[in-house]
DNA sequence: GTTCGGCCGTATAGTAAAAT
DNA sequence: ATTTTACTATACGGCCGAAC
């Protein structure tokens, strides 16, 4: 390490020319720089350097996560198995899943004297006594406002479902209905956000320092610019976007796919967004990950909304619906043609995207998206 | 034929807790 | 302290048939 006649130098690792280190950083390293001696300075930076590199590398997740099976009961599983062969979502077997774990629970615990209920086999015990029961008991909690009347209807769903298939395996020959009373759809919500809160969520993100920073930047600006859904962000695969011609296609079960235009600022924030993930080392394709380099779930989605909301506003004040709502009703409001804005949306019918004309007029007189964001966050880079 | 509404599959939201 | 998962609850929207 003897530096001698040689001017001190220094080799700089090839990672290092992709990564950024802050002025600040830089400076702080130095700050003390009269009582350094040159091979101390470099030293130091080496070592910011190295933690650096680090510090970006992608973590690994350490142990599986306890066996999601052993979280359900047998029957469960036994529904799963059967229904999964029938093309349904995952999320909808989960859904399907978690109801039967409170339905088998009810009567694990109600009927106690019965015998226990584990597999599908010992259902042949179950009778439609049990299952009025079951219904009392979720109208218990509906009355005492545990739960809404749209859940109700998905948990009898469930029951519902799985009487077809004890009928279909001659366990059970019950015919259930559920009645109509309890037949409740959920409540449609509409928020719409106003520009000066989508600027104060997007420059909180601008001005924090987390290393997810340029993803949640362009996870939000995305959904706020084509109004997707969060399964959609999911969903994108590196390929989805052709940078070229700024277009980007969105998928998912319940839209299809679609294809939309992009701002050049975006396209330019995910190209930015791109090479910060060409860096780590990802084995797959998606465009979004976790920090594990895993593809970023819908949870993942969420709490970007929700760090950069508490963050923004000390409070949860929007979600990705909301800005969703917003875009439409922007859209809609800009005289933009009705049937474009409803493909953009990926609704396949009218009423979806007419649903968002209703709403109140003045407000919808009142603003109209004055200018992009984006620019502001872009010039001022 | 268009519109309305039910059905039902599927998505999102809120919260707590775990993992780093 | 931050970021993610897990769980429960609930909203959204495609599809289709009945009512206009």
């Amino acid at each position: 390490m003897a530096l001698e006649n040689k001017r001190p130098t220094i080799t700089i690792n090839e990672q290092l020319l992709n990564k950024k280190i802050s002025v600040k950083t830089i400076l702080n390293i130095f700050n003390d720089h009269s009582t350094m001696t040159e091979e101390q300075m470099l030293l130091k930076l080496n070592e910011v350097i190295s933690k650096k590199i680090k510090q970006d590398k992608v973590n690994s997740r350490k142990k599986p996560l306890i066996d999601k099976n052993t979280l359900f009961p047998q029957i469960a599983l036994e529904f799963k198995e059967f229904f999964s062969r029938r093309g349904y979502a995952p999320s909808t077997l989960d859904t399907h899943m978690r109801n039967l774990r409170q339905f088998v629970s009810f009567l694990n615990y109600s009927y106690a004297n019965y015998g226990s209920f584990n597999t599908i086999l010992e259902l042949h015990r179950l009778t439609k006594i049990m299952i009025v029961s079951f219904e009392e008991f979720l109208i218990e909690k509906l009355n005492t406002e545990q739960i809404q009347g749209s859940t109700v209807y998905r948990y009898l769903s469930t029951v519902k479902l799985l009487l077809q298939m004890l009928h279909e395996k001659s366990i059970s020959t019950i015919h259930y209905v559920i009645p109509e009373a309890l037949r409740k759809q959920g409540k449609r919500s509409n928020d719409y956000i106003e520009t000066e809160q989508i600027n104060t969520l997007i420059e909180s993100v601008v001005k924090s320092n987390s290393q997810v920073k340029f993803r949640d930047m362009c996870v939000i600006l995305l959904t706020m610019e084509i109004g997707c859904r969060p399964i959609e962000i999911t969903n994108l695969k590196i390929d989805d976007l052709i940078i070229t011609e700024r277009r980007i296609r969105i998928h998912s079960r319940k839209s299809g796919t679609r294809t939309l235009k992009i701002s050049k600022d975006l396209s330019q924030l995910l190209k930015r967004y791109l090479e910060i993930r060409d860096s780590l080392q990802i084995t797959n394709t998606n465009m979004f990950i976790n920090s594990f380099g895993e593809p970023i779930t819908t949870n993942g989605i969420r709490s970007i909304f929700e760090r950069a909301n508490k963050k923004a506003f000390n409070e949860r004040r929007f979600n990705p619906k909301a800005l969703r709502h917003t875009y439409a009703t922007n859209a809609l409001d800009n005289e933009n043609d009705f049937d474009e804005v409803s493909a953009s949306m990926g609704h396949l019918h009218r009423c979806s995207t007419e649903w968002y004309i209703h709403r109140s007029v003045q407000r919808m007189l009142r603003r109209a998206l004055p200018h992009n964001p984006l620019n502001q966050i872009m010039n001022g880079e």
